[in-house]
DNA sequence: TATTCCGATAGTGAC
DNA sequence: GTCACTATCGGAATGAG
């Protein structure tokens, strides 16, 4: 990827690459992103970034200075969705009728909740990262992106390869720290209604465009 | 391949496709060409047309037929490749300038023989014929075609898969008999310098055009 | 498990 | 081993000042 770029001069980068960075991180959009919203957490710092994360993230410092971040960071990203998909959606529709005074509150006379777009959005560390600098993957969930292209991109994603960012520390006996596991090469189980494709990718991706119309006008 | 309607119908196809017909039998071209010059031999027998070819070459009466007509058709064979690659031929070129007058005769004096071109004509039967009706491969040996597309394209002319007419009638034993070989799924090798190619069917089909160009020009 | 290109491999559907 | 189409699977190169 060459992601130290980023880290070195964040500043060069268009805010289209460049979501925003400080002396600590850089948040940018994935150049090849697997989901609608897919962005990329990248700690500056020069000690822990060629780490493998799950030994940075025995650092209980460092640990903590990421997870506020990535925090921070997934609230920036909800937004974004909200601001792509909103328009799509029933349940935002409703509140924004009601806030500009379109419509009448709900039968219950409450105002309508909005939908929850922070809890679309998924992040954590791939388990065995191929190259580069590390970084914290916060993405929504819909895995619906042209550049999602085979069973390996999904299943990175959606088996326990994708390590939610909750879940550091590891304990020392936990499964994802081994580097054998057959994770990607499996079936492919579909994020939001649990069927399986065992094979056909091509039948997973045309499920995941009917899921992803559902889905988004929630 | 649906040869049928070339056995009930001969005369209603073009001469492109039907080379000649009699009572027993129908030279074709055939229409996936694996080589320069590549023909097929269609009895037109009721009885044996349906059968293997190992099954129906057990019949002594059948089977001389067969031999007669296709050492017949083999001639043509090798008329028409003659006529297509003669002019880059050195031998043939030599001979026929002698003969036109248009040049002398070899140091020894003697006429140029010309070029063997019946010695380049292979006819046999494919071991496992997937479908359609029996009939005898007849091609010249180069295997220099478009239509050659993958491995068993290829070993299917050029292992024992390929069973030369001239081996008929079978052994027993033989184990050409046997169904399931692994000749079609095994190396590649030139028929031509011997060279193996274990996984790259393209670097054989350069290589095949390579000798193609020489194999020409002898 | 970076992408992209190429090619080898595998299954199907055709009539 | 009929073809032609699609898709899956597998290796290799990749940039660089």
């Amino acid at each position: 990827m060459g992601l130290g770029a980023y880290l070195t001069n964040p500043g060069s980068f268009p805010s289209s690459q460049v979501i925003y960075h400080n002396d600590d991180f850089v948040l940018i959009n994935d150049l090849f992103p697997k989901a609608t919203v897919h962005t990329l957490l990248l700690p500056r710092s020069k000690k822990f970034s060629l780490m493998h994360p799950f030994d940075a993230m025995e650092d209980q410092g460092f640990r903590e200075k990421v997870v506020a971040e990535a925090a921070a960071a997934r609230q920036l990203v909800a937004k974004e969705l909200q601001r792509r998909l909103g328009p799509h959606s029933r349940s935002d529709a409703r509140r924004e009728a009601v806030l500009n005074g379109d419509a009448g509150p709900d039968p219950s006379g409450s105002l309508p909740a909005g939908r929850d777009w922070l809890a679309e959005i998924r992040v954590g560390f791939h388990a065995q990262p191929s190259m580069s600098h590390l970084h914290v993957h916060i993405f929504s969930r819909d895995m619906h992106s042209d550049r999602l292209k085979h069973r390996k991109h999904y299943n990175s994603f959606n088996t326990p390869f994708l390590v939610p960012l909750e879940d550091f520390p590891l304990a020392d006996e936990d499964e994802r720290r081994g580097r054998k596991s057959g994770w990607l090469s499996g079936g492919m189980r579909c994020w939001r209604c649990g069927r399986v494709w065992e094979k056909s990718f091509v039948g997973l991706k045309e499920h995941l465009d009917e899921e992803f119309e559902d889905w988004k006008r929630q």
